[in-house]
DNA sequence: CGCGCTACTGTGGTCAGACCACACGCGGCG
DNA sequence: CGCCGCGTGTGGTCTGACCACAGTAGCGCG
């Protein structure tokens, strides 16, 4: 073992986590206010203050000033924010091929489609309500793309696998400015919006049916040709 | 929206984020010191340093005392680190149940194996060398599942998708002390240890054979079965 | 006695300044 | 010419201070 030269910041992270893995704090808990936990672990209160935001961005506690119950940094344990950031950021730094993420998308988006057609009775209720809002006529691409990414987040939370709606959201807010740079490019958005709505009504009639190969093929063809007529197959720059 | 009251650490974020997107900081450049950053984006050093300390976590930055080249805060984007601190929190929050963070990689393992079966001529050089090593007699448990975790990310790395391959290394980080435990539990840790490697061999041969639907077959039981052996199925604690 | 307002207390958020250990690099010394 | 030492800039940490905020206790008034 290298024995990391025992960084302060890092004591408070173990400290936590510690503490989570035993059970002496779970979700809904008070963490120990700032100044406390610095007297506790003997450091100051600025390490402890780097430890809480790494926490805070990763989507474990939430913090709040003010005095009361409602006050302090709280576990929360959302991890869709933190892996929203994180993926972000990697894709940002040329961590993550823009390839790579949208073929795990796929990867994921497939693996929804199937295990939801193969439930009794999946539960389509938040998919139906995002897609007759979808329907609307006047909606911009933005306002479309968010809805399109409402439904797919939909579908992945009924499918029940927390892990793989978190990542589903995460890889979708991580090309979200690649997404809508590529609605720009395309010619007739209307038609396009009239196909996807399309597309999205067969994939979810299909799980419905629990017809599960259509439903894989149908999510299949639905993704990759948005992102081949967005442009998105070869890298691209999101700002300039 | 809701305008933030402007953190002044989440500045810093955004500012360093702004520069990754636009190209002007890259994988392997330095970061202005804290110092700098801090009079440029007229905050305190603290709060620069909170930045950077979530960006250090999420892999996207190290940091270095002294002086010179590699000192100061450069950028590396290795998003494994990251992915790992983060699934590994979220599951001791309990914002991940452990079935969920099986489930996940059953998926993403299914999915390489696939991947690579279906590659002309897939790259295994790395899985036959830690196969090797495996097949050392005197190997503890706790070792044996290191190889163990360095074979599937071997794999994972093979298939080409980086996304994928962070992913799992991350879920297999989460629960790798539940893992541990689970290895205790079992009774004959030698018969188990030959199931395994047998299961391996088996696995990279259908891959090599570029047997696609074998390969999927064999992860996945090798997979269910381990973990059904260790007792991962129903919940469990890790320390107690 | 009861209601409402105020001041207090404890919280996170931020900043400023100080000191330390460290590593590079320059310049003087042998 | 080579080597050693000190200067300089870096992150790492701590301290102390101040602010805004929210809840609460207590006081004063009706």
């Amino acid at each position: 073992m290298p024995e990391q030269p025992a960084r302060a910041w890092r004591l408070v992270l173990e400290h936590v986590e510690r503490d989570l893995l035993d059970g002496r704090i779970g979700p809904g808990d008070r963490l120990a206010s700032e100044r406390d936990l610095a007297a506790d672990l003997g450091v100051g209160r600025s390490s402890v203050r780097e430890a809480l935001r790494v926490l805070e961005v990763m989507g474990l506690i939430r913090t709040s000033t003010g005095s009361g119950p409602q006050s302090g940094a709280i576990v929360i344990a959302t991890p869709t924010g933190g892996m929203s950031t994180l993926l972000r950021l990697q894709v940002a730094a040329q961590g993550f091929p823009l390839a790579d993420v949208v073929q795990t998308r796929l990867l994921l988006e497939d693996a929804v489609a199937a295990a939801l057609a193969g439930q009794d009775s999946p539960d389509l209720a938040a998919a139906h309500r995002v897609l007759e809002a979808m329907d609307a006529d006047a909606l911009t691409p933005d306002e479309f793309l968010a809805l399109d990414a409402q439904l797919h987040l939909a579908l992945a939370e009924s499918s029940g696998n927390t892990v793989v709606a978190a990542i589903m959201a995460g890889l979708r807010t991580a090309i979200e400015s690649y997404v809508q740079q590529g609605a720009a490019a395309i010619d007739d958005w209307g038609d396009m919006a009239d196909v996807l709505r399309a597309e999205h009504r067969a994939i979810v009639d299909a799980i419905a049916a629990g017809d599960a190969t259509t439903a894989r093929a149908l999510v299949r063809a639905h993704i990759t040709g948005y992102y081949t007529a967005a442009g998105l197959t070869r890298s691209t720059r999101p700002t300039d």
